[in-house]
DNA sequence: TTGAAAGCGCTAACAC
DNA sequence: GTGTTAGCGCTTTCAA
């Protein structure tokens, strides 16, 4: 009985195989491209199942075979384009593995991030990739039961999950060596929330700053540009005196602090030199020119697919950290402190 | 026989039953939440599964209830951040619908675009969003096999496909009349591969500058910011004369024409005015001031979740368009044409 | 090469 | 409330 080509998602190989009459068993291996097919009830069982429009249910096929092929892949925050960094090299890394990628959005809250990861892990991911990720290492191990993980952009303790990342402590250090060179003194940092994770740059700018024997000064943000604005003009609101230069904890902070003192006048960066963190593509734009700590987020992704697939290949192995050297970039945003 | 708490996913519902002494659909009553267990066993449920570590295995669940909650999206481009707005729209239209989401990314190419659908489609999602797709709609029909979807920024003509975008015609023409109010007569514009199915910015353009009896300029591009940037150099490489304005097809590509420029000393406004489109994020940034066209990223993301649920509800109704009027905000990047 | 039969881990009636 | 019995649509031995 043949019904429309335009196709009814619950047509079953059981079908196809009525149709092309074969048995199912056979229709099976000509969807999979076995060559142990003859040419003969391929071309039938194909054509059977062009007039039924089938389509195969993959739930089923994965269910049956207990392989997925497929990662899961969780970003904190579409709006930084450093995770768009991180997705491109991903996919370069994961090229020719014949994975698929299933991707979720956490938003910088742990609930949803741990939810997410519960959801790859119950449809069987292979494998789990967290592009950030703001909760603790054992949340996150006991969602994960057991299934293989890499951390991106942070270094987790917990048994099977592997990390991937640059070193946030030292892009700090950078930072702050820098404007240093450049003659500022009173350097302040705009980092983020306490309770969240990501402390690695803060602790380098502190440690630098003490190296050098100036008083550190702290502000907290929230890593967005709304929220670097607002840290801003509350600090100008405030009449306290500027600091000659700022760094932020990431790029769209900084832009966010560049806006603020642009409405205020305040020249960047002849009055207040600003350096971010990330270096990702606005930063480098010539209308922006703002200097920052490249973390080289492409690399990061090419190298959490490689060692993705490596413990996939040998769950055994010890645990992986892979911690990359930030780099410098140095643009307009930066100068010689000129009221030294 | 008790296991180590540190999950094993393989562990069975019928694992979890008979470690309670219970019937494996009690087990999956509890799982499901269901009123009707009694505290008692439920609470040694739980406490089976959690002692074996026991992790549903939701590609059993789907497969036998053929529901899957799930909510296919596709983007085009996760370096434009007008997708992680129409992203924010689409968790709110959907929040408190139950539903969940899968995720992947297509870059602009047919091809990968049309295996992301169907890898939704034999995965069964409920459901398809396409933020943005470049492929024709035969092709996007076969792959869908009958699952309901909506395109957002494009109209798509294929039944069972809903459309929600913005008057992407007006677009063009707005940006054309702001210009033209502001004295301006010589307005190029850089549009996109003629490829694309992205053609109505340039229509509202082409029309537009009929209207008012202007000669068009068309340059193309491909709709990002390295391109946009590429294409100025050329230009002004060439030594052609410069328009007084330039309209792009989007905000990026606006981005890299203003950096081509600037690299080259001429002034936006006061030399060429430039408007761009989408109203991203950066394009409203005080240190960017791009004149744009917002097409409430947010708004069209909500009202395909609103569309999708509809449809899903109710497979059977006309196909929906719902095309949003866009807006014109007005920025420092346009002024009056100071040479006419 | 092809087919028959036995699952994969779960849900869904239906009976108790 | 709880257990029994059939499947869901596919893959996988194992024979033929």
């Amino acid at each position: 009985m043949k019904q429309s080509p335009v196709a009814n998602r619950s047509v079953t190989m059981e079908d196809v195989a009525r149709e092309a009459g074969v048995s199912r068993a056979l229709v099976s291996l000509v969807m999979r491209e076995s060559p142990k097919v003859s040419p003969a009830k391929r071309a039938a069982v194909l054509e059977a199942a062009a007039a039924l429009g089938y389509s195969p249910n993959r739930l089923a096929s994965r269910l049956a075979s207990h392989r997925t092929k497929t990662l899961g892949v969780l970003f904190l925050d579409l709006h930084n384009s450093v995770f768009a960094d991180i997705y491109d090299g991903i996919t370069e890394g994961l090229a020719g593995s014949g994975n698929q990628l299933m991707v979720a959005v956490g938003s910088a809250d742990p609930g949803t991030e741990l939810e997410a990861v519960r959801s790859f892990v119950d449809l069987r991911a292979d494998g789990v990739l967290l592009a950030g990720y703001t909760g603790t290492s054992g949340e996150l191990a006991a969602a994960l039961r057991g299934t293989p993980a890499v951390v991106i952009t942070r270094e987790l303790e917990a048994d099977g999950v592997d990390s991937v990342l640059t070193d946030d402590f030292q892009s700090g250090v950078l930072a702050v060596q820098h404007l240093y060179e450049l003659g500022h003194r009173r350097i302040a940092h705009v980092d983020i929330s306490d309770w969240l994770p990501y402390t690695a740059r803060r602790e380098g700018y502190l440690h630098a700053m003490e190296q050098f024997g100036l008083e550190p000064m702290l502000v907290h943000s929230d890593m967005t540009e709304r929220g670097g604005r607002q840290v801003m003009e509350n600090f100008l609101a405030s009449g306290s005196a500027l600091p000659t230069a700022i760094f932020t904890h990431n790029d769209l902070t900084a832009i966010g602090v560049m806006e603020a003192l642009h409405a205020h006048g305040v020249a960047v960066p002849d009055d207040v030199a600003v350096v971010g963190c990330d270096n990702i593509e606005v930063a480098a734009s010539p209308l922006i020119g703002l200097t920052s700590i490249d973390q080289h987020a492409g690399e990061l992704g090419r190298a959490a697919a490689e060692v993705i697939l490596a413990r996939i290949a040998n769950p055994g192995g010890a645990t992986i950290t892979r911690k990359l050297p930030p780099a410098l970039m140095v643009r307009k945003s930066t100068a010689t402190d000129k009221k030294q």
